[in-house]
RNA sequence: GGUCCCAUCGUCUAGUGGUUAGGACGCUGGCCUCUCACGCCGGAAGCCGGGGUUCAACUCCCCGUGGGACUACCA
């Protein structure tokens, strides 16, 4: 039997969950349900200075909000000092670390000097052989092999080699006793039984040197697979410069997380020409061996497209419970109807719950605001005799419905001789105040007859007060 | 500078020695139509360069070039 296999995402808790660690997160969670194994979460929260418990807060409430569940942790990495610490006596008794008291400016100058001269930056072990004992303010370094080199297999690159002589002393813990990312994260990955080490490539380079720690410490080697960045348009890292990169943020801006994690998830990995996926299809297709090799650039425009098939392909009621947050009206029983109308309406023309929500507006108008260029163009005297026909006929049509009223508009248009445009534009305009609104006839339906009636006689008179003057 | 990774339309990608190089976003012409959106039909747009290997290279190898990552007592 083989043992299960077990992912993690282990973030550090020093900002929001970003779109780079979301997508991270994603490959882990997909590949242990692909496999029917376990996803794990580790705050890496060593870095005392740069932790804080609102981020820790702030990425667990990102995952949770995508989908990404954990199935266990959250752990917290700072809490495991005390294992860390033992780890690190352990090599320090059998002679695979050691004790260093150069100082941080010491180390800058040499690495500068070393640079200067065309050399290696690395360190030059002048505490490796002094057998130094414990002292405050002292580190430890792991001692690394002097040849030989290091093979990676790599599940997405392949394997890569690594020549040991470029490896140098890393330091394992600091002088706060605290472990560095390099020697927590193996222990930790290692005890809490990580098969595959999912992440981002900039670990690459990382991974050697943990390699040996896994080694050194005699626990088995996992597998790794090296994700490619995300971009920005400029091909650089992605970051904040290029636009919103927390996740949160794009849930605020009206994004809903399928679309979020459907567009994250073809960032790097495909399957044949296949753009939209489920959920349900996710888990079952999702694998490494079809993640590119190649870094991507993020596509605003692409999420867009995904946001507004999926805001599409929603009920009403989820449509609804996504539209509560962001939107006051939403949430306010006593315009439940009227919301529900507005929210069907616009529904399939909204790329994201933001821009259905300002196009809202003009439903919710006391007034309707007119388009200057729209009322000149559409509430003219000719228009004027179709409106007052609708305000006419209006009151008396039994079947006040969708189709009720198309049929309603189309007879009105046909005594007249004028086609259902010549009637839909003015009628448009006097109901939203634009040329561009959803159906003609589903705006009089989701305003309800009254209102409609309104509208029409307020637009009469604005036409008459304009035309006369 | 050193080490490592990467390279198909503007972008995301399919492709695994023989294809008119496919799809998607965006752009664009048209159809549908009460406007918009959706949908449908069509178009422009790509194998970074040079050497090999081979009967045959987008595909395999090498060298360039370009881009990226790492090079911390951050993760």
């Amino acid at each position: 039997m083989n043992t299960p296999i077990k992912t993690r995402f282990a973030p550090s808790p020093t900002g929001y969950l970003h779109i780079g660690g979301a997508r991270t997160a994603l490959f882990n969670w997909l590949f242990a349900r692909r496999h029917g194994g376990i996803f794990l979460l580790r705050i890496e929260d060593t870095d005392q200075i740069r932790s804080t418990e609102e981020s820790t807060q702030a990425i667990l409430d990102a995952m949770t909000w995508l989908g990404l569940t954990w199935d266990e942790g959250p752990f917290f990495q700072a809490e495991r000092v005390g294992i860390h610490r033992q780890m690190v006596e352990k090599l320090v008794d059998e002679g695979k670390a050691y004790w260093c008291t150069c100082t941080q400016d010491e180390l800058e100058a040499k690495r500068k000097t070393a640079l200067a001269e065309g050399r290696k930056p690395k360190y030059d072990g002048t505490c490796r052989e002094r057998h130094l004992s414990p002292t405050p303010g002292a580190v430890v370094r792991f001692r690394c092999p002097d040849g030989g080199t290091t093979r990676m297999q790599d599940l997405i690159k392949g394997n890569i080699l690594f020549q040991n002589e470029e490896l140098d002393d890393l330091i394992i813990q600091r002088a706060d006793g605290y472990p560095t990312y390099n020697f927590a994260v193996v222990i930790d990955d290692a005890q809490m039984g990580i098969t595959h080490v999912i992440r981002g490539d900039d670990h690459v380079n990382n991974t050697p040197r943990q390699i040996l720690l896994y080694e050194a410490l005699g626990f088995p080697v996992p597998f790794f697979a090296h994700v490619p960045m995300i971009l920005g348009s400029d091909k650089a890292r992605l970051s904040k410069r290029h636009g919103a990169t927390s996740v949160m943020a794009y849930r605020d801006m009206g994004y809903l997380p399928e679309a979020l994690v459907n567009y994250l998830v073809r960032l790097g990995w495909s399957h044949g020409d296949q753009e939209i996926f489920t959920g349900d299809e996710l888990t079952s297709l999702f694998d490494l061996d079809a993640v590119g090799k190649s870094p991507a650039v993020f596509n605003p425009e692409k999420l867009l497209w995904l946001n507004q098939h999926y805001i599409r392909s929603y009920p009403a009621d989820r449509l609804m419970e996504a539209l509560q947050p962001l939107w006051p009206a939403a949430s306010e029983p006593s315009q439940e109807a009227l919301v529900r109308g507005v929210a069907r309406d616009l529904q399939s023309r909204s790329r994201t719950l933001l821009e259905l929500i300002d196009g809202a507006a003009f439903y919710f108008a006391d007034e309707v605001a007119y388009d200057p260029k729209a009322a000149e163009k559409f509430l003219t005297q000719v228009s004027a005799v179709l409106l007052e026909a609708v305000l006419e006929g209006l009151p008396h049509l039994m079947d006040y419905s969708k189709e009720g009223i198309e049929a309603f508009l189309r007879a009105l248009a046909e005594s007249r001789q004028a086609k259902l445009k010549d009637i839909a534009q003015p009628l448009r305009v006097a109901l939203t105040g634009k040329t561009v609104s959803p159906g003609i006839d589903e705006v009089m339906v989701t305003l309800g007859r009254e209102r409609t009636l309104d509208r029409i006689s307020r637009a009469l008179s604005f036409l008459r007060s304009t035309s006369s003057a």
